[in-house]
DNA sequence: CATCCACCGGAAATAGGGGGGC
DNA sequence: GCCCCCCTATTTCCGGTGGATG
């Protein structure tokens, strides 16, 4: 219990900080793409991804799966740790067995995608220039020539099949080992959160890449307890959490869908805001301190990351729900409003199609709400809120030179 | 019960800026 | 240099559509 009343006690105060310096020991553990050495509760998951995999190491074809599951659920972290065990096991007997792990929410496209297929057999291809196909056809070469199997995990596909060419170059990839003449393997482990995907999805793909399926749970509040608590072990210099600490960030994020990625950040940015004010420990109110930075950066960054007029439509959004009291506004008053701050700054403004995408953009960014309603007579449209901190919102919108103007009124 | 509003949202095409291979 | 490719934001075109109204 040391250390617990470091406040009221200014001696112990000194001691504990003297004793411990820091929050953390190795905050890295609590990044979101940190590999754990054991992932509690997917014991199952973990086996039944090796069983699939596992024909790699007698050089032949591994099974093609399918994972799913909600966010935070353990999908890319199976995946991942099942790919780094059967490497470093590939390596021990010397079989040539290479894991590619590509985020496809992170390289949307599909060209971008096979340039990062590229990139992991170590082929250098040039970011832009070269179609689709050509990039294809030297990884093939490529794979041919070297040998071995290659298990190519695709994490968030289905951002990959919503553009054009995406399913395209899925199907091609599930037959890739035909072009391969047994010379080498391809394996494929599709990762997705979206059920809808799996649907749209076409009958031939599917079969093929989900040949195995595997299905995971959210995480019930006991466990993300376990998973933090594990964690926070290697994290965090001993004796730095207060009680409340993990059990909080297991709740808040039960609450989400059981969600551990999101346990993981409260529990990392908490450390970091108790680090950053010198506070001896961490604590249930910098957890609740942690819950509004991660939204507040979560909300700068897409703000700031938008499209000039996807910025001046939010900002649309916003004049109008001050002017109506936080009432919903459909699409055509946005339009109206949009355009006459357009004209404020003496630009031309896009057509009203381009806003209605705008606002189902802003929608699935998670900033606005914004539902389509029909109101009989008076036709149907989309009805949208603001459904983000306002004053995270402008303040991005405020770093923006060109309308800063408008944001901040006619100073300077 | 048919009408008709006020958009919805898919598809294709364009603009215009950045780069190949040979 | 020529011809082809990629990428994002946007335009053009256009066939829907839920439900209050007459």
């Amino acid at each position: 219990m040391a250390g617990t009343r470091g406040v009221s006690d200014p001696l112990e105060d000194v001691f504990s900080k003297a004793l411990l310096r820091r929050i953390f020991r190795k905050r890295w553990v609590l990044l979101p793409d940190y590999v754990p050495d054991t992932l509690p509760h997917r014991e199952k998951e973990l086996r039944r991804l090796a069983e699939v995999l596992a024909p790699a190491l007698r050089g032949e074809k591994p099974g093609n799966a399918f994972l799913y599951g909600l966010t935070g659920t353990g999908k890319t972290a199976v995946a991942r740790h099942v790919l780094l065990r059967l490497e470093s096991r590939a390596r021990e007997i010397g079989v040539a067995v290479k894991g590619i792990y590509v985020n496809v929410r992170q390289r949307e496209t599909p060209y971008r995608v096979v340039a990062a297929i590229a990139e992991g057999i170590g082929l250098r291809v040039p970011f832009t220039g070269l179609s689709v196909g050509e990039v294809y056809e030297r990884v093939m070469k490529k794979v041919s020539r070297l040998g071995g199997v290659y298990i190519i995990v695709l994490d968030e596909i289905d951002f990959l099949s919503k553009r054009s060419g995406g399913q395209d170059l899925l199907y091609r990839l599930t037959r890739a080992n035909q072009d391969l003449g047994g010379r080498a393997w391809i394996s494929l482990v599709g990762i997705t959160n979206s059920l809808s995907f799996v649907e749209s999805l076409e009958p031939r793909v599917r079969s093929s890449l989900g040949e195995v399926e595997l299905v995971f749970q959210p995480y019930t509040a006991p466990q993300l307890r376990d998973i933090l608590e594990e964690r926070a072990r290697e994290a965090f210099n001993p004796g730095v959490l207060s009680e409340g600490v993990v059990p909080l960030c297991a709740a808040l994020a039960a609450r989400e869908h059981g969600d551990a990625r999101r346990a993981l950040d409260l529990l990392r940015v908490a450390g970091e805001i108790a680090e950053r004010r010198g506070d001896p420990m961490v604590t249930e109110e910098h957890v609740y301190a942690a819950r509004v930075e991660i939204e507040r950066d979560r909300v700068g960054e897409v703000v700031r990351g938008l499209p000039l007029h996807a910025k001046l439509v939010l900002l649309a959004i916003i004049r109008l729900q001050e002017s109506r009291g936080g009432r919903s506004v459909s699409t055509g008053e946005v339009y109206e409003e949009y355009k006459r701050l357009a004209a404020e700054l003496g630009l031309e403004h896009v057509t009203l199609r381009r806003v209605s995408g705008i606002l189902s953009e802003l929608d699935m960014l998670g900033i606005v709400r914004s539902r389509v309603v029909s109101r009989g007579r008076y036709g149907k449209t989309r009805e949208a809120v603001v459904d983000a901190d306002i004053n995270a919102v402008l303040e991005a919108l405020g770093d923006d030179p060109t309308i800063a103007r408008l944001v901040y009124g006619d100073e300077s």
